[in-house]
RNA sequence: GCCCGGGUGGCGAAAUCGGCAGACGCAGAGGACUUAAAAUCCUCUGUCCGCAAGGACGUGUGGGUUCGAGUCCCACCCCGGGCACCA
């Protein structure tokens, strides 16, 4: 009997019946093969967006689909839940953090609930909650055991918005990645590193090992983001001393013209000449511009120093284009074969040099050189290097340089160690005690966890909160039992999800982070699903976490997941949704008006899921007529058919099974290769659309088994319908434990194909002919079609393309 | 400036290996049912010429390769993203 579709009923029956069959819990029986998929767990902010929503509906059709596959499936989620949001909710509304972000969690797990995610709830983790982090500051010993942390003075990145420090990554355009329009400070304060410039190279290497699941676009992201470049470091003597400067460079072969020294203005030679004061609106002059806006400016300090190579005097200069963070914070300038040296030396009259002449040219005339010479050539006036090409100049230059003992080949990387410091209350306590007799002791494993005391007074102010708490911050040291004090900063948060996702594999666990069995059987992670914007931070931390743990012994691969997918943004009238644009779409209104399955089919119809996805709510609507035709058609026909042999009768019989059959081919296929899930739910409409044609003239057992089939192809994309239908239709159990349709070759197959016709690459006709045709066969057809004849007349053929069952095409004039 | 993507109807898109461009959905037009509306169902819908049959044109622009190009090659234009004084 035709039924009306009232989605929200149905849901509610069927996630209630989930959570009573337990039917998402993972099945840890090792003899069926695993399978791990991954999203990226979400900040718990209290509202699930359409975001989310997408990114998890992606995951969640892939997780269903590998189960009905047969997979024994982890399907995880949890919560990254420390963070300033909490704290500033906190300051904001006098609420506890903790209290206020659990209260989030428990709002945003009823709507993953009600999505009808097939989450293991079992596995769940929370970063802020102490049986997480006290593996946070576990690993953190671990690594300050092996020197991969260490504290130093360093200039940092402060934002005064979030009162605290931010990491190189979080930094976009000189403003702070929360406040777009908060430009970010320097400070010099004393910060916790982790030595993530001692992976950098593996960074990169281990490249090869991910490259075939990852998008091209997120690994040439992070090549770019490591920035490797291989070159020289020379060093400069000043003159009249021993001292000396180290200069990075990837142009030794242009040595010989270089004509000064540049120094960053925060190069320790400047405070030690005098000039830090003088050098400050250097500094100033290119804080967060544009680097086209900003003009060169510099200071001749009125020093020399003595270039190895040449023996000649250089004077040195400081120059706001001189970056301390790259290199060693100092370059030679060789105004005649680099831009920038060119523009500097040229505005304060410092001599030009060139020595570097085209492969097939002369060298440059100084005094007419407009900008300067900067691809490889062959070296000139460079003493012994004189002649050779660039490339060959460089090695014989390294090779002199080291044998004198002042220069060497050298590596440089864009990467910077991780600054994790961030002076804020809501994160994990880092497990470190200032003693004034021992220094700095590491807090031992057995008094791990570190605990965040509660009831904490929040200010905003600047200061680490935690130096507020008398009984956390002063303790006993414990190495000479004397007054000491905690170390009050917190770890940044990028820490807690780094790692997460081999606690899904062992979430109890209070004697380890994991047992290392147990992540062995189900690493690497098989599908990792969540936005690009992740590519450089999130991404990068998680590889190195991985190396880190590998060679504490914790496990035993190079990377964590094999394949990555990176969805599409979510766009409304033309711009991501945000509450500041008003143009958000209320995952609970949505639930409310529509229902679950109708958000996620259209999340995955709309585009495929690799592109930004525009809202449309007109498009909504399409969908929710969608899967209200398929189940009006399900549960009118729900009764036919049982038992009844699903042989083809009619020739609707055998043109729907084609179709059916030619469906669970295409989206298996989409399935296993390119996630063009908009094209699998467009097959779907088809085969439904054909179903209401043919409904009179269809075989009460081939309806009954077409239907059958479209439910369970259903069931990763709308599993509550699917469930619902297949229970209508007087099954038993859950479509999740059904096994995929299987594709009936013979079934699928067209016996009478139509091949178009073309005279010149023009359609002009189509042939109906029998599969597998003669190529002489066809021709005959082809030229003997009355369609084909007029366009014939008069000419001569010259050449026949028969492609056997694809096409034909008549070459004549 | 450098590195990635992308450009197809009124709109979202499809065309997986060089072989019928525009599947599927939205919007629109007309019709059926209805006292009426909603819902549902049917038909049409790239542009131009034509009563029609049919024809011409058509995947950012210009060239090229090919029997045949949305797809491959070269040059260019535009849009989006990432990085950016990286020595």
């Amino acid at each position: 009997m035709e039924k009306q579709y009232n989605p929200q009923e149905i849901e509610a029956r069927w996630q209630r019946e989930w959570d009573e069959a337990n039917l998402f819990q993972t099945d840890l029986d090792t003899t069926r093969p695993k399978y791990y998929v991954l999203e990226m767990l979400p900040y718990p902010s209290g509202t699930l967006h359409m975001g989310h929503m997408r990114n998890y509906s992606i995951g969640d059709a892939l997780a269903r689909y590998k189960g009905m596959r047969g997979f024994r499936v982890l399907h995880p989620m949890g919560w990254d839940s420390f963070g300033l949001p909490a704290e500033n909710a906190a300051i904001k509304n006098n609420r506890d953090p903790g209290e206020w972000t659990r209260a989030n969690i428990a709002a945003m797990k009823d709507q993953l609930r009600r999505f009808g995610f097939s989450y293991d709830w079992d596995t769940e983790v929370s970063s802020c909650e102490p049986e997480y982090y006290r593996w946070n500051q576990w690993l953190f010993l671990k690594m300050y055991e092996r020197d991969l942390a260490y504290r130093k003075k360093a200039q940092v990145n402060w934002c005064p918005e979030c009162s605290t420090v931010l990491a190189n990554e979080q930094v976009v355009d000189g403003r702070c990645w929360r406040h777009e329009d908060t430009e970010v400070e320097q400070r010099s304060l004393r910060q916790w590193f982790l030595r993530t410039t001692a992976y950098a190279q593996q960074l990169l290497d281990d490249h090869e090992e991910i490259e075939a699941g990852w998008p091209e676009r997120v690994i040439s992201m992070q090549k770019h983001w490591i920035g490797r470049s291989t070159g020289t470091e020379v060093d400069f003597k000043l003159d009249g001393s021993d001292e000396k400067v180290t200069v990075f460079t990837t142009r030794v072969d242009t040595i010989f013209g270089a004509t000064c020294l540049i120094l960053a203005p925060q190069h320790a030679w400047v405070e030690k000449f005098g000039l830090a004061a003088r050098a400050q609106p250097l500094i100033e002059s290119v804080a967060r511009r544009d680097p086209a806006d900003v003009e060169k400016l510099g200071i001749d300090t009125g020093r020399f120093v003595v270039n190895p190579y040449s023996g000649g005097k250089m004077p040195i200069w400081i120059g706001n284009f001189v970056l301390l963070a790259y290199g060693t914070g100092a370059i030679m300038a060789v105004p005649a074969h680099d831009q920038r040296d060119f523009e500097f030396c040229r505005k304060y009259g410092i001599p030009v040099r060139a020595v570097i002449r085209a492969v097939d040219g002369e060298l440059a005339d100084e005094a007419a050189m407009v900008e300067a010479f900067s691809i490889y050539g062959v070296a000139e006036n460079s003493g012994a290097f004189s002649g050779m090409p660039s490339s060959e100049a460089i090695d014989a230059m390294n090779a002199h340089g080291e044998a004198e003992g002042f220069a060497k080949a050298a590596i440089t990387y864009r990467l910077r160690d991780w600054g994790i410091s961030r002076q804020r209350y809501w994160g994990t306590p880092i497990p470190m005690i200032h003693c004034e007799a021992c220094g700095v002791v590491p807090v031992p494993e057995k008094d791990l966890p570190v605990v965040l005391p509660a009831n904490v007074k929040l200010t905003g102010t600047g200061e680490s909160p935690l130096k507020q708490v008398p009984e956390f911050a002063n303790v006993e040291c414990p190495q000479c039992a004397g007054p000491a004090q905690r170390e009050c900063d917190t770890m940044d948060t990028f820490i807690d999800s780094s790692w997460y996702f081999y606690r899904y594999c062992d979430p109890k666990n209070d004697k380890a982070p994991f047992d290392t069995k147990k992540v062995a059987g189900w690493f690497p992670i098989d599908q990792y699903i969540g936005g690009v914007e992740h590519a450089v931070l999130h991404l990068i931390y998680a590889r190195f976490f991985t190396k880190m743990m590998r060679d504490l012994g914790l496990i035993t691969w190079n990377e964590p997941a094999k394949r990555l997918f990176t969805q599409g943004m979510v766009i409304r009238d033309g711009a991501k949704m945000s509450k500041s644009k008003g143009n958000v779409i209320s995952a609970d209104d949505f639930l409310k008006v529509h229902g679950a399955d109708v958000a996620r089919v259209f999340s995955l119809f709309a585009a495929p899921p690799e592109k930004d996805l525009d809202w449309n709510d007109a498009g909504v609507e399409g969908m929710q007529r969608f899967l209200t035709r398929l189940y009006r058609f399900a549960t009118k026909h729900a009764a036919e058919g049982v038992g009844e042999s699903a042989e083809p009768v009619t020739d609707s019989d055998r043109a729907l099974l084609r179709k059916l059959h030619q469906t669970i081919h295409k989206i298996t296929d989409d399935f296993d290769s390119r996630w063009h899930f908009n094209t699998s739910l467009a097959a779907l409409m088809e085969l439904t659309n054909d179903l209401y044609a043919q409904e009179a003239n269809l075989s009460a057992g081939v309806l009954r088994d077409i239907v059958t089939k479209t439910v369970l192809l259903m069931g990763p994309f709308a599993p509550h319908l699917a469930d619902e239908l297949w229970r209508e239709l007087g099954n038993d159990g859950f479509v999740l434990k059904q096994g995929w349709p299987e594709v009936d070759a013979a079934l699928a197959h067209d016996d009478q194909i139509e091949i178009p016709v073309q005279v010149n690459g023009k359609l002009r006709s189509r042939l109906s002919v029998a599969r597998g045709t003669a190529r002489e066969e066809v021709e005959r057809l082809a030229k003997e079609d009355s369609k084909v004849g007029p366009h014939l007349a008069g000419k001569t053929i010259r050449k026949v393309v028969v492609v056997p069952d694809k096409m034909v095409n008549i070459v004549a004039n």
